[in-house]
DNA sequence: ATGATTTTGTGACATTTATCAAATGAAATC
DNA sequence: GATTTCATTTGATAAATGTCACAAAATCAT
């Protein structure tokens, strides 16, 4: 279980040495959880605690327009799923749905961050979670303004194989802002 | 100068109340300056080592695609303008570029960053200045995957009344990712 | 295994938007 | 104030993508 929760502790401080007595502390507010495929981790429109490292498995996260699910990213192994809104106190703008059976490093986000005005490991341990965050949209929007839908394709299938390996093509369709059949059509070539 | 300060300090530590100490830290790391119109605050694939806080005035941000130059946001009166690539110690992906004569803060970030691991208020001053950056990307990927070109219009046009007063609309279009053309013939509706 | 469900692919057509060209309008410069 | 530069609008055409309909293939559940 250390070594499990190890992983994720190093992921997020590795600008800084944690002091043994903060590891533990963090410790406190991790659990393990799994769930089967379909289970629904985060509803949309709705508050929760909890933000999820993954150990094993595979989450899809969308929204509803008119009705359509949209889907917005896919994580997998070792990658951090939640909500910013949740963590700012808000419902939830997205669903995070799990695409295979998955399980989790669960993490209490209201008792850490209660935490981070009185110690300053956790504080930048958070940080450094948000600000991978913001990299990750930063990026997500320059490249979508950059490239074109073939391009972008063409990109996720470079950076990111196993999304192609584990994601239905209906999903990443909808993840690039094209239609199946435009997607089925870019393949094709 | 104190009272331009504070309007900063106050925006980024909403949450919590920051020792006399630190906040007189945090001020070692401003100060003030002003350029004219055209300047090039920020250039694209450079290092830099501050962000700055609009005091009067307004900038905005771009990069070069195939030579043409894109809009990817404006700034105004106390907002922040920074690269968080330069907070990363990475070049710049985006130029900034003011388009009246402006004056700011301008904040070290090298040297306030060098104190995130020792001052807990100033890892949490910072931190708020990124979830804050965070959620206008959110914002900005949920509106424009939500909306239609006329949609995303009428909403920079409630929301942001200022930007279509103070920004040539060339520079919109670009922003919303439509032609100059496009967005002159969803005016005339 | 087999029937049901889900996922993917293809054709025909409609819609949106980009592109190119040119005219008009507004602002900055001398 | 005349001239140059930049910004906006309008028209014609082309390219990209969406939508609808349906078929084929793959996967799931019993």
């Amino acid at each position: 279980m250390d070594i499990l929760f190890d992983k994720l502790i190093q992921k997020y401080s590795a600008n800084q040495q944690l002091s043994k007595q903060t590891i533990a502390e963090i410790y406190t507010h991790l659990s393990i959880l799994s769930f089967d495929k379909k289970h629904l981790l985060i509803r949309e429109n709705q508050r929760h605690d909890y933000a999820y490292f993954i150990i094993k498995g595979a989450v899809r996260s969308y929204y509803l327009k008119d009705g359509i699910e949209v889907s917005t990213w896919f994580a997998f192994e070792n990658d951090m799923v939640g909500s910013l809104h949740n963590f700012r106190d808000l419902p939830s703008r997205e669903t995070f749905e799990l695409t295979e059976n998955t399980s989790f490093i669960s993490i209490n986000l209201k008792s850490l961050k209660s935490l981070i005005y009185s110690n300053v490991g956790i504080s930048n341990f958070i940080s450094a979670i948000i600000e991978e965050y913001a990299v990750f949209l930063e990026d997500k929007i320059f490249y979508s303004q950059l490239m074109n839908s073939l391009e972008r394709y063409e990109a996720l299938l470079e950076n990111e194989p196993q999304v192609l390996q584990r994601i239905p093509l209906t999903y990443i369709a909808s993840y690039l802002g094209i239609s199946r059949e435009t997607l089925s059509r870019l393949r094709s070539k």
